[in-house]
RNA sequence: GGGCGAAUAGCUCAGCUGGUUCAGAGCGCCUGCCUUACACGCAGGAUGUCGGGGGUUCGAAUCCCUCUUCGCCCACCA
């Protein structure tokens, strides 16, 4: 690392080599950074699936986390950021059941235990790539304790917390209408379903009244389901049908009898009135089924298709094309009354968008409200802190309906539930066991388990503490539990947040953190979600290839706000990303510039020995960069503590460029060249201010920062900028006084710089200024500052004074004093005059509205004091300020 | 159907508790510069009815109402 910088930035020579670096110094572990007295900071990585891919989404939710973990663990907290991956069950079975598709087989083909090692095989080999993946973007994670919610461990916590639960009676098995997925075959719960608004149709069919006395409509949104009608139920009070009420109809198609009934769960209002009841295939009929001990019929086959309990000609049909069928022979029989265009909501499946079928079957269901209940409370008294905030009442609202939750999946990957079956005609037992059954221990005859495995969020909502060792007593599970942030994109806040809040209250006795940070999805400009279908992500380790690991953090923390969507553009990297790139490159010039010059003679800024710089030594410029930094200090601690990282990252970007590259570095150089005096001393103050925002940045772009921070000399080869101390805020580099005479020095600069640039004045060419009317103070700064001034504004010569000359560019700083730069015949005296014209018209503009306001009795009256006091302060500037452009207007003797 | 959010420069967005960082930043654009840290740079510059309308107030980008447009979440009216 001692090899010399280039002078243009190249992310991928240290990236890598750092990161190795990092993990081989055990730097991301709290065993070996933080002493164990130290105050635990954990953040649980959300587990991206096993199969996943690195995206953009990723990229923001672990950028994020590993700028709060580094900060923190800066801050010298022992900071644990455990990541995992997820089986992911669905998901990855789906990958798999693909993969053999293309070899033209199914899972059904394979049978189930090769089934589940093919699985296995996919994720030995695919597994972890995301984690190496999540290594290449910077992530400080505690790699030793990285889990898999299919590992023993918690495949021990997954059982222990089935049959606790069961045991609790909170786990229970029920025939009701779940939510399936014809595609996966399996259930669902009510959150992986997406409700989707489509247009559909309402056909209104006639079921004739089985002695013929006529007919009675019902209209529906599904007719193929008809086939499966045990009933027809009205409003008990609904005049129109009352006395229809318990005869009979004769279904058509099927030609079955079936009863007409009352039941209050009809509306009157809607479509006829009269709604047609099947139990097996929607949640409604189900229940006015039970109330009216009607029996189910099942028509469909899991996939769908229309089963054997339908007449011949309609089984086998697929859902839709029985759905055409149904409806052409209703038309066909004149019992076709009409068909409304209907828009209502259908369900999806969140795996693979397929239409949720309701089906009746037997799963297993967490009963929720007794959960739901203490989650409630500990929003409500404030335990829990959303960020942003409103997010809270999306979780509040969540809880209070909420419903039970069907664990069981009809897959074969996943958690095999814990429960086996007697079959013995005598026995029939049914046993919740934590361990592996051989027989049953009722009648010690054979035993089956269960097909089914468990819901994949059934093994994610107990990570928090699972991955600690629970349910061992672990001294990991003593230290760090409970957490303290999550960071998660809002999608997952009901199917992963809130349920580990349910379950570390019920299983720990304690939320299993308090700040819940979630941000914006990733989108492209046309505001759509970044997904692989659309085809407008942007890969992550592309923009690292091409930019930076840093590069990427920066444009993602910068450009995102609390909350608030990420927006990038795919087809064009550069826009996306120059900031971050362009931010880094200037940080690397600077740092090779400052490292470069901090050879030769250097004392301490603080400290006891003597040979301490003392303050009279320093510069109006050393004081102002100090001040500047401290105030940097301020503003960056606070804004990573409110969890706005696009404010730390503005701050100290503009710390950075602004005020150390573009005018302290400026400033200093003749000392550092030698040509002034103090070199040691703005050795010490340059390297001190840059080193203090190499820390505050580190957070967001730690490679870069750490392989300039680690140069600088005298630094141990094993010192890491990512466990050195969080820079803390100073009293005694407060200097307001420099803060304004300082900005002076940078106005009058920037004055003459505009006034050369408006008239063309060479670049190599020097010009003289004279400044008038200064203030005692203001006359100090730039007798102070003098070569500065001179050098950055290229001035021959800087007088204080009045001039006899006349013509030139004129300029008024904002405390009232005057600037004039003799141009001679350089000028066009028109020009300037109608510049300085306008510029006295502005601030004329200015006076009078200001002296409207003043003026005005109310606000003299009603507003604060200190407030009129500022505003009266800016009206005598303003008037100062076109007082004396008035009079150069009169010099110049313009008209 | 219910709830929530957003609309500010060509683009992406800050602007938090009404009043000194109040109209800002980055990118893009224009002009001039290869000034020995950086052309991924330096210096200077242009660009806005703060979505429309109404209101509260001495004072509104900021608070209230309303409309428009976009987005999100929730929902068993078949």
């Amino acid at each position: 690392m001692t090899e010399p910088l280039a002078p243009q930035y190249n992310p991928s020579a240290i990236e890598s080599e750092l990161y190795q670096w990092w993990t081989e110094q055990g730097l991301f572990s709290p065993d070996s950074h933080a002493p164990g007295s130290a105050q635990p900071y954990v953040i649980m990585m959300p587990p991206p699936n096993v199969t996943a891919v690195l995206h953009m989404g990723h990229g923001l939710n672990n950028t994020i986390q590993d700028v709060l973990i580094r900060f923190e663990r800066m801050r010298g907290r022992r900071a644990l950021w455990v990541p995992g991956t997820d089986h992911a069950g669905i998901a990855t079975q789906n990958v798999v059941e693909r993969e053999l598709a293309q070899e033209g087989l199914t899972r059904f083909d394979l049978g189930r235990d090769a089934f589940v090692e093919r699985v296995w095989a996919h994720v030995r080999e695919t597994g972890s790539a995301i984690l190496e993946q999540l290594k290449a973007i910077g992530c400080a994670a505690d790699w030793s304790r990285t889990y898999f919610t299919l590992d023993e461990g918690l495949s021990r916590a997954v059982r222990e917390t089935f049959v606790r639960l069961h045991e609790q009676g909170l786990v229970y098995r029920g025939h009701y209408i779940i939510n399936w997925c014809p595609r996966c075959l399996t259930a669902l719960s009510n959150e992986e379903v997406e409700k989707e608004e489509v247009d559909g149709k309402l056909w209104h069919l006639r079921y004739p009244l089985a002695d013929d006395s006529g007919h009675l409509t019902v209209a529906t949104t599904r007719p193929e389901t008809m086939l499966g009608d045990t009933a027809v139920a009205v409003h008990p009070d609904d005049d129109r049908y009352r006395h229809l009420i318990g005869r009979q109809i004769r279904l058509p198609l099927a030609d079955r009898l079936i009863p007409i009934v009352a039941d209050d769960a009809v509306d009157p209002a809607f479509g006829s009135g009269a709604v047609k009841v099947t139990p097996a295939h929607d949640p409604t009929d189900f229940e006015i089924g039970r109330r009216h001990s009607l029996p189910s019929i099942d028509v469909m086959t899991p996939e769908a298709r229309i089963s054997l309990a339908a007449p011949d000609r309609f089984q086998g049909l697929d859902r839709y094309e029985a759905r055409r069928r149904v409806v052409a022979e209703f038309d066909a029989a004149g019992l076709l009354e009409r068909v409304e265009d209907h828009r209502h909501a259908v369900g999806h499946c969140y795996r693979c968008e397929t239409v949720i079928e309701p089906r009746l079957s037997d799963q297993w269901f967490v009963r929720m409200e007794p959960l739901a209940r203490p989650a409630l409370a500990a929003y409500r008294d404030g335990t829990l802190r959303f960020v942003p905030e409103r997010r809270g009442d999306d979780y509040a609202a969540w809880l209070e309906g909420i419903r039970d939750w069907c664990i069981s999946r009809q897959l074969w990957w996943g958690h095999r539930i814990p429960v086996w079956y007697c079959d013995a005609a005598k026995c029939g037992v049914t046993t919740v066991s934590r361990t592996d059954l051989e027989r049953c221990p009722g009648c010690r005859g054979p035993v089956r388990q269960d097909e089914d495995v468990l819901d994949t969020w059934f093994s994610s909502w107990l990570v928090p503490f699972s991955s600690l060792g629970w349910p061992e007593r672990t001294p990991d599970l003593a230290t760090f539990y409970p957490g303290n942030t999550l960071v998660s994109a809002p999608e997952i806040l009901f199917f992963w947040v809130a349920r580990m809040i349910m379950s570390g209250l019920h299983f720990m006795g304690a939320v299993p953190y308090t700040d819940i940070y979630l941000h914006g999805t990733v989108r492209d400009t046309l505001h759509r979600k970044m997904s692989k279908s659309l085809g407008n992500g942007i890969d992550p380790l592309e923009v690292v290839q091409r930019y930076g690991a840093d590069a990427l953090r920066y444009s993602l923390v910068s450009g995102m706000s609390v909350g608030t969507d990420v927006i990038l553009d795919p087809a064009d990297l550069e826009a996306s990303f120059a900031a971050g790139r362009n931010f880094a490159n200037k940080l690397w010039n600077a740092g090779r510039f400052i490292l470069t010059n901090l050879e030769g003679p250097t004392r301490p800024l603080a400290g006891r020995n003597s040979d301490v710089i003392r303050r009279d030594e320093l510069t109006l410029a050393d004081r102002w960069i100090i001040a500047r930094c401290d105030a940097t200090v301020a503003e960056a601690t606070e804004a990573y503590q409110r969890f706005r990282l696009n404010e730390a990252a503005a701050a100290v970007y503009h710390f950075i460029w602004s005020d150390l590259a573009d005018w302290y570095i400026e400033q200093v150089k003749p000392r550092l060249y030698g040509d002034l005096p103090g070199g040691d001393v703005a050795r010490a103050v340059v390297a001190q201010t840059f080193e203090v925002a190499l820390r505050l940045l580190h957070p967001a772009m730690p490679f870069i920062t750490e392989a300039l921070w680690r140069r600088f000399p005298g630094r141990p080869e094993s010192a890491s900028i990512s466990v050195a101390p969080w820079p803390a805020a100073d009293a005694r580099a407060r200097d307001p006084e420099a803060l304004r005479q300082f900005g002076l020095v940078q106005e009058l600069v920037s004055a003459v710089r505009a006034i050369r640039a408006e008239y063309g004045v060479q670049p190599g060419q020097m010009v003289r200024a004279v400044v008038s009317g200064a203030s005692q103070t203001a006359a100090a700064a730039l007798k102070q500052e003098r070569s500065t001034i001179t050098r950055l504004a290229k001035l021959s010569e800087l007088s204080l004074g009045e001039t006899a000359e006349r013509v030139g560019g004129h300029a008024v700083l904002s405390d009232g004093t005057a600037v004039f730069v003799p141009l001679g015949d350089a000028i066009d005296v028109g020009r300037e005059c109608g510049r300085l014209g306008t510029e006295v018209d502005r601030l004329g503009k200015l006076v009078e509205s200001q002296e409207g306001k003043l003026g005005n009795e109310q606000f003299v009256s009603r507003a604060p004091a200190d407030v009129v006091e500022r505003e009266r302060q800016k009206l005598s500037t303003w008037k100062d300020q076109r007082e004396v452009l008035v009079k150069k207007r009169e010099l110049l003797g313009c008209s």
